[in-house]
DNA sequence: CCCTATTTGTTCGTATGTATT
DNA sequence: AAATACATACGAACAAATAGG
């Protein structure tokens, strides 16, 4: 069994972003909604603001879409983003 | 149980919950295709209609979705059940 | 009104790694 | 060693909602 792509994410573009680390202990939609929550408590990410979107998430950070779904899954469950149908995933503003 | 005849709600369930034992000597995905089988005989899932999916019986049943997942694919090899893909997994209709 | 594109949600199939028996 | 089971992860396909042309 191949030891699993061993390469450390070439496109390491300019570390606008955290790389996601897929070898390590803690799970990449974790690691993933760390990332976002993240970026909406520093302001990077206002209230009001679309997420980037799925297929954005999966070029960004090199991850599966359904694993980049689960990662705002957590944050609305969280009550930080709020979903508007067939529009996207929106930062909640707090009060 | 279950009384057929007397379902008021279409979607009430009868919470005729039969578990899963996961000490016993018979491997859960065993258990679980015995289940669904004994539903498509029995009428409770008729021709037609979909297989709760993988997730619905990952909560339903307390087990992994790739156990749900086996599960159904021995269904599916007996001709009792047909997937289609992106839809679900439907019960054949007997002629 | 129809068509297309975008975005999220959900489905199944499959693979891997780990733990248990 | 082998079978079983679970969690994670990726891929592909379908659906619904929305927006714009």
């Amino acid at each position: 069994m191949a030891p699993l792509g061993h390469r450390a994410l070439p496109g390491a573009s300019t570390v606008d972003h955290v790389s996601i680390d897929h070898l390590g202990d803690v799970p990449v939609y974790q690691q993933l909604a760390a990332i976002l929550r993240e970026q909406i408590a520093s302001g990077e990410l206002p209230g009001g603001r679309a997420l980037p979107s799925h297929i954005t998430l999966v070029q960004r950070y090199g991850v599966a879409r359904g694993t980049a779904a689960k990662a705002v899954a957590m944050l609305v469950d969280e009550g930080l983003v709020r979903i508007v149908p067939g529009r996207g995933a929106y930062v909640q503003r707090r009060s």
